[in-house]
RNA sequence: CGAGUUGGCCGGGUGAUCGCGGCGUGAGCAAUCGCAUCGAGGAAAGUCCGGACUCCACAGGGCAAGGUGGUGGGUAACGCCCACCCGGGGAAACCCGCGGGACAGUGCCACAGAAAACAGACCGCCUUGAGCAAUCAAGGUAAGGGUGAAACGGCGGUGUAAGAGACCACCAGCACUGCAGGUGACUGCAGUGGCUAGGUAAACCCCACUUGGAGCAAGGUCAAGAGGAUCGGGCAACCGAUCUGCGCAGGCGAGCGGCCCGCUCAAUGUCUGCGGGUAGACCGCACCAGGUCACUGGCAACAGUGGCCGCAGAUGGAUGAUCACCGAAUCGGUCACCGAGAGGUGCCGAGGAACAGAAUCCGGCUUACAGGCCAACUCGUCCA
RNA sequence: GCCCCUUUAGCUCAUUGGUAGAGCGCUCCCUUGGUAAGGGCGAGGUACCGGGUCCGAUUCCCGGAAGGGGCU
């Protein structure tokens, strides 16, 4: 799971990363990127809304989207914002985890291809 | 063995690696790290009842409004639970019932039918009168007919012009009285009376009991700063609206969420209008109507005594991810056994677990739920 | 989390317990050379679902489902 630090908590943050940040689709996840410049912990959100499921599979969705980004949470850039919005079928999904690593690995060619 | 009824329990398991939240403890100025330990449900759900708790000054009286509704008990309380009564269903175990009052009053009962609630009379039956006759008029009557969910007791006889509880026997049912049983609802028996009373109160209503309002986003403490929060629009800067707080101006009443009484407060109050647009932390918060075992009382719900146990506490919201093994349902088989067959059992292969996720906490109710286990009881068949 | 509201024809809504209606829309016909407008005939309903009360329920009572709203 992902520690307490690397967890977003505010709406501004929110509001800033899906609407100025960079917006990747990848299978059942859609991933927004922002990046700060700022020198603190990268932090993530998500996003699930009731059309995914009832509140057993958007949870049990939650944990695996937070165990994939566990995974490779030092790979993320310093002071980058992310928020993770699953569509509807993602509970359901075989594919999550791989989903979300190669939404990442996209999402920092983009942000280093464009500053 | 088969069919069924009721009650209770479980509802994926084991291991490895990597993680998350709380509490405790140790180290550190701190961020944080180490160790130890705990970490979803029977419905956590729906939010339908009842309480605890908090605020509304106190939670007062009357009216209004709402709720409950057989009796007795259980409980903190309940619309819940237990036992019994009554009515209905079932062959039985057993199940279902908002189950007070229609002799306080008011309303309603469509269509059909002569008539739908004082009893009356369409067809009919009978008597008298008129007429050649068909029939008509006056009167008696309510057995028979047809309508309807429901038609003013049923059946048989006496009686009569025809008939009628007009009278009689039996039966049903009502009211009253007495006796017996029961705490009681009520039940049983005997007698008397009048021959008979429609339904609806989940229509108004009457009776008895009962309910003040809001809800943990309740409410409290602290910090910060003159703001903050939410919603809508915009790519964005930002714009607009509402609420709270603050500032200014004006009014004099306001509160006890319906009304009256009564009570309380009132210029540091309260109401109205205008103005310009800065927010987090902590407490509440998890040890109680607690769980479990034994004994005692009770038909039971439950209560009492003693021993043992400590059992989630997040806040963009922890309780997980990956892998391996085992695995229920279900599906398949040129397989084996049993069987007349339908099928059953075994073996092999595939498959890979229902409904569902705490958010202040308890007691219930209701609803969802693949499959499995246990116990008691009823009926049927066979064997001893 | 807490508190409320709604559900009737394809759509928007009416309807004292007694055969469910209106407007728009739809089908067919008339009118026109043709279309629109206009006129006429007609179809279309598990009254969200399941129980109960009643002779009889869209209506009254109980339970559920779906959809929507409010709070600081």
């Amino acid at each position: 799971m992902l520690p307490a630090s690397n967890r977003m908590r505010s709406a501004p943050q929110f509001r800033e990363t899906t609407r100025r940040g960079v917006r990747i689709p990848s299978g059942a996840v859609v991933l927004h990127v922002l990046a700060t410049g700022v020198s603190e912990e990268p932090r993530v959100g998500l996003t699930i809304s009731k059309s995914v499921g009832n509140s057993v599979v958007r949870h049990r969705t939650a944990r695996r989207i937070r165990a994939a980004f566990a995974s490779c949470v030092n790979d993320l850039p310093r002071g980058s914002l992310w928020v993770v919005r699953a569509l509807p079928g993602a509970g359901e999904s075989e594919s999550l985890h791989n989903d979300v690593v190669s939404g990442i690995a996209r999402a920092r060619l983009k942000l280093e291809s464009r500053p």
